[in-house]
DNA sequence: TTGAAAGCGCTAACAA
DNA sequence: TTGTTAGCGCTTTCAA
């Protein structure tokens, strides 16, 4: 790595002189600038970002804590985060925590160590199972800036982006009650988190709204993959039913297939929607139509709250909580 | 953050004895030890990493640099990455080319400014479309160890991890054929890397070692995701086929829908078999047979690789190609 | 047993 | 217009 020092030597100025000429300080000559320059470009010469962290405290750099990259949808907000990071002109340093809580506590240390200038997280399903939030109540306490994304918890108060997830929901079960349907049948592979309740409550609140009784057995439980399938299987053979709705990435897929070998006669005549984006929604033949989550923008948003915050030097921050919009895409 | 020097102020110490005791050099007091300790746990100090990678050279940070984070393949790896890094004591700052060199550039320049000890890529396919290495060739001569996976090429020499592509194609293959089948459609969303023509190879030599006629209009080119469907219903419809082998991820589900929408009594009969993982192989119904292509493990292995290179010091290191074992998973 | 000083690469206030 | 100096947080050598 070529450093200033080196420049400065092969050049025969100081080393301040180097830095100031290729900072284009004005009160260094045109002609000092133009063979510091040279020399830089010559050399390849780049700054020393650690360097100039220590130095200025600001790192230009965004932790990410992500649960499960092997989950489409987080991959596809990685993504979001990344485009707009660069673009903004940050690197992100990512962890994935595995759904742990530990994991989680472990990165936000590494997070911590003067390495980043604020971080972007979901949390851990297990962190939201065990309720237990001290790790990211001792960072707020540390005054470091963070955003959370669609597992958000209402009792941290910081900048939070999401979707409206019952909301979302709900528009698509309506969308599903205005096509005639009625016997709605509900999938979730989805751990026991508020997502997955504001999604039900969505669910329930459209079938209220249109008059329609809700049928615990018409909601099945996928969270099991080893018996999802048999789940599925039982219950397509021993009920009517007309649509079905998926809130999660994975199982509208694997219902539709299933529907396709055990009641074929069937297929034309069930509506399936599923959380998706137009690469997964084409997995299924015909092509599912699908609830458009925006992962990509979530991203984006966390990355703007975040950049924002970091500038934001105030001691009382207001928190902002964006609701990225959802629309159901009809295939 | 909490620093040294307020430690030291605190406790009217020096700097140097905080950071030795901290270490637990042998030549600090025991008493002096436990007072620095207890104060350092109680203000949750955590060392500053800029300062210490500035200071040593050495950063404990990795490098990854992946084409595209939305195919499962390179999710699977990243996470792999992920798992091997952090037991190891690493950390991993991702940039994401998205298929083009110039973000891979810049990525590597990133990645070059002293924050990291090393990095790990699979160059985008623009990069290996165009024969456009020479970023990569520059790192190399600036002594950055970097090793590459997947999609690596016969012309820079570093350690490489990838699977033998031509072979396990070839095991698929003939794992069909001695189950009887010899009409076998090939499917490919690969854009032109070596990896889609090695896979093709063990495609032919297979055929070739069994008897079996290559066909050309056996081999759907599937790259484009808006026409895919209608390519494949066509093959479906007016061809006479046994079995079909993806070499990707994706292809399989899909064609497996389109044939039980078009040709439901063929089901049965024709076995399909894609790349795949234990998870995203139940997104079908029945569940495919896969190509384990071993993601998980081969992030791990090219964690191991680079950290193996950052420690050798050696001029003239040999370099290291690991093929990592791929089979065929019977569901 | 402890502390002072130098230095990693950089910037910026101040001096020349 | 250029250079000197101090300091960001840390480790390490050497001196006390």
């Amino acid at each position: 790595m070529t450093t200033l020092k080196q420049l400065a030597k092969l050049l025969n100025v100081s080393v301040s002189t180097v830095s100031k000429a290729l900072s284009d300080a004005d009160d260094i000559g045109e002609e000092t600038k133009k063979r510091v320059k040279e020399l830089a470009e010559t050399l390849n010469y780049k700054p020393n970002k650690l360097a100039l962290g220590l130095k200025s405290n600001v790192t230009n750099t965004l932790g990410v804590v992500i649960p499960d990259i092997l989950n489409p949808f987080f991959a596809e907000v990685l993504y979001g985060i990344q485009k707009q990071a660069n673009a903004k002109g940050y690197d992100t340093l990512v962890c994935i925590s595995n759904e742990t809580t530990q994991t989680e506590i472990n990165a936000i240390q590494l997070l911590k160590q003067g390495r980043i200038d604020g971080f972007i997280i979901s949390p851990a399903s297990q962190t939201i199972q065990t309720n237990n939030f001290t790790h990211l109540e001792a960072a707020k306490n540390e005054r470091i800036k963070f955003v959370m994304f669609d597992r958000v918890d209402n009792n941290i108060q910081t900048d939070k982006v999401s979707i409206d997830d019952q909301k979302a929901v709900f528009s698509a079960t309506e969308w599903l009650i205005k096509k005639g349907k009625s016997k709605i049948v509900y999938l979730s592979n989805i751990e026991n988190l508020n997502i997955s309740s504001d999604r039900k409550k969505g669910f329930h609140e459209a079938l209220h709204k249109h008059n329609i009784q809700i049928q615990p057995e018409f909601e099945l439980n996928l969270t099991n993959i080893e018996t999802a399938h048999k789940t599925i299987e039982k219950f397509i053979k021993s009920n009517h039913f007309d649509a079905a709705i998926a809130v999660d990435n994975n199982s509208a897929i694997m219902f539709q297939s299933l529907l396709k070998s055990f009641k074929p006669e069937l297929v034309n005549q069930i509506t399936c929607i599923g959380f998706a984006n137009s690469k997964t929604s084409k997995l299924a033949y015909p092509p599912l139509s699908y609830i458009n989550q925006n992962a990509t923008k979530i991203g984006e948003q966390a990355v703007d709250l975040i950049i924002e915050r970091i500038k934001d030097k105030s001691d009382n921050p207001t928190y902002k909580e964006i609701k990225v919009a959802t629309d159901v895409v009809e295939v």
